[in-house]
DNA sequence: TGAACATATGAACTAGTGTTCATGTGTTCA
DNA sequence: TGAACACATGAACACTAGTTCATATGTTCA
C-alpha cells in the first residue's frame, strides 16, 4: 500500500454538517476579524495596559506618563500611537504640551472583564 | 504645589501630587498586570478568536475545528493548548477524540466588549 | 529670530510569536 | 498485537513587535 498524505487533517468532518454551516455563517468577515483582532493585540502589552491605568484617573501629558511609568519619552509617544490609532485614547495639545485621555468607556469594561477573568482562574 | 522628580524624560512632572499617588495606588500589581496582559495577548491573534467563534456554537474536536478553519490540526492544537493554558477553553477526552469547549461565559463576554468598540470605532 | 522645550517619528536592534515539519503519545479495533 | 486514527509536542524558520537612538516637527518666549 502507497502512502497517502491527506491535505485535510481528517477524511471528513464529525460535526453535523447544521452546526458546520452555523459556525460558517457567524464566523465574522475579514475586515472584522482583523479589527478585532487588532483591538485585543493592543491591550496584549504590559506597557500599554499601564498607559491606559493611568488614564483611568486622568488625562495626562507624555512627558508625566513617561515618568510616572519610569520609561523613555519615544517609547511611551510610540505606544500612544498605536492606543491612539485603535481609537483608545485621543489627544489634545494644550502649547508645548499634549494630552491624552481615554477614547470611551468600552476602554474600562474591556479591562475590568479581562480582569474579572484573570481573578477568578486563581481562585479555582 | 508641583513636585521636582529626577528621571530623564522631563524635568519634573506636571501633574498634581494627588494624581500621580493615586495612580501609583491604583497600578495594578506586577502578577496581575502580567496576567491581565497575557489573557489580551491570547484574543490578539485571528486563529484563536477564530477557534472561539467556532467554540460559542458547540464543543468540537481537533480536527473539525482545523477543517472548518482550514489549518493544520498541528497549528490548531498549538493554540488550543495557548486556549487552554488561558483558561479559555476546557477539554474532555472521548476514546480518540478530544473536544474542546468554552471555559466560561468572560470569553464571549470580553469579545462582544471588543465588536462593540471596533463597531462604535467604524461608525463615528 | 533663535533657543529651549514637548512631542513625534523613522531606522535598527533584539526578543518573541505562529506555523510547519517530523515525530511522539494515547486510544480503538480487527 | 499491531495497524490506524486523533491529538500533542519540540525544534526550526520566517515574521512581527517593542524599545532605543538619533533626529525632525511644532510651540513658546526672550
Amino acid at each position: 500500500m502507497e502512502d497517502r498524505y491527506n491535505v485535510e487533517c481528517c477524511d471528513f468532518i464529525h460535526a453535523h454538517e447544521a452546526v458546520v454551516e452555523k459556525v460558517r455563517q457567524k464566523l465574522p468577515g475579514e475586515d472584522t476579524l482583523y479589527d478585532l483582532t487588532e483591538l485585543f493585540r493592543i491591550f496584549g502589552d504590559s506597557t500599554r495596559i499601564r498607559i491606559l491605568y493611568v488614564l483611568f484617573e486622568e488625562e495626562m501629558c507624555v512627558c508625566d506618563i513617561a515618568a510616572l511609568l519610569g520609561m523613555t519619552q519615544s517609547a511611551i509617544s510610540h505606544q500612544l500611537r498605536a492606543l491612539k490609532n485603535a481609537r483608545l485614547v485621543k489627544s489634545r495639545r494644550d502649547g508645548k504640551t499634549v494630552f491624552y485621555s481615554l477614547a470611551d468607556d468600552h476602554v474600562k469594561t474591556i479591562i475590568d472583564q479581562g480582569l474579572e477573568h484573570v481573578n477568578e482562574s486563581v481562585i479555582s
